[in-house]
DNA sequence: CGTCCCTTGTGAAACCATTCACAATCAACC
DNA sequence: GGTTGATTGTGAATGGTTTCACAAGGGACG
């Protein structure tokens, strides 16, 4: 198989989504072009990333929705659970518990580490906060993949260090740092504080931040 | 000036937050070395990327840390206050409203939305949710810079037309969504399945994914 | 004030993702 | 079963970002 880029796995990701909704809808095949429409890129594009795993399409007809829905949740690994443990329960780690919308997609969050005493022990949604003190070996204990970091940007390069001595592989970040984690490990960084700050420059120069074929400031 | 790109101006912003740490630690003078190993790049990356705005180092010592930051904090726009506002008060706005941690840079939050006739007419610290039905009379009013979009998938491409139609140029979009817009409005998605499920690609296919030259996972 | 060492700024090279363009292929219909 | 119209899959072209490599410049110190 060829080398598969970031950007090409995000795209799969939102492909993946239309074609959910789509085979909600009972549509059974849709052309590169529609698919490319409602996920905001182009058709070239979607054909590129889906023949980079295989050909799902037949030439004339378009894509087989539900089989091309199957063959993304395999790819993505999403045919399991995924065992997720966030490190942090102060705002952002209470609000993310609470989303919990990724549950569809097979994402659980099993258990919440906290280094506030006060918040240790308390009860969420039958999840009780445990302690800073015990991440090691709980996180080897409830056999934990992913890592959600939710902790101030002063502490997350330690807990990431914990977290990876202890054999995650996967983390999530939302500390506003750059992390640095040996190359076996994947980490996604979620910067708001980054997002905005493009935002403002946008806005502040009037919006003169080129984009990749001049497609200025869609997404 | 050159063209600015949009990896640059996220760079930037890192960039700032590591320059203030240093200003903070009373450092005057840092080289571009250590502010890549920092911001977790390169010292050719930095050196590119701040040669676009101007010559701010000296040959043979580094980059004067506090003139540096000034420099940084103009070029992205942070001189000023931007008035945000929040559309969908559930979880996410909640949560988004209560971390509130960018008002250190000068980004407030003055209204809050929902369509929730349950919820509009809570108080939050201070702000009462206003109902969806205002939405564009009250962009005006209060003067909106940037609208922040934390309500469901299917309602989000609705609340950015209006957004833009009622003439605001900034979103930053919460729903698991891509969403549409003119190219006069700038607009980021902060999208948390598409993250997990670049995670859950990297575990399943034992990190194979192709990062720019070969520095395979890390960030 | 000359030499040395260090670090910047930048043109050129390398690299990578996206877009183009078209031959190959398939279904449908007569 | 041939013809038509549509759409895929993909090699080549394009365009943009990152990395390389080095000349230019500046401070420090004798």
């Amino acid at each position: 198989m060829k080398k598969v880029s970031e950007p090409t796995v995000g795209r799969l990701s939102l492909y993946l989504r239309v074609l959910t909704e789509l085979g909600e809808s009972g549509v059974g095949t849709v052309s590169s072009e529609e698919l490319a429409r409602r996920a905001g890129t182009t058709a070239a594009q979607v054909r590129k990333d889906l023949s980079i795993f295989g050909t799902f399409g037949k030439r004339g007809l378009g894509y087989p929705v539900d089989a091309l829905t199957e063959e993304l949740r395999r790819i993505l690994g999403l045919g399991r659970r995924w065992r997720v443990a966030l490190v942090g329960a102060g705002r952002i780690g209470r609000a993310l518990f609470g989303y919990q919308d990724f549950r569809r997609q097979g994402f659980y969050i099993e258990a919440v580490f906290d280094r506030d005493e006060a918040k240790v022990g308390q009860e969420w949604n039958g999840l009780v906060v445990r302690s800073d003190a015990e991440l090691e070996k709980a996180l080897a204990e409830e056999e934990i993949d992913i890592v959600i970091v939710a902790v101030p940007a002063e502490a997350a390069q330690g807990v990431v260090d914990r977290v990876v001595r202890a054999g995650v592989r996967g983390i999530l970040n939302f500390a506003p740092v750059k992390l640095h984690v040996p190359p076996d490990v994947a980490l996604k960084t979620v910067n708001m504080a980054v997002e905005l700050e493009s935002l403002s420059y946008a806005l502040a120069n009037g919006l003169a931040v080129s984009r990749r074929r001049g497609r200025a400031n869609r997404e």
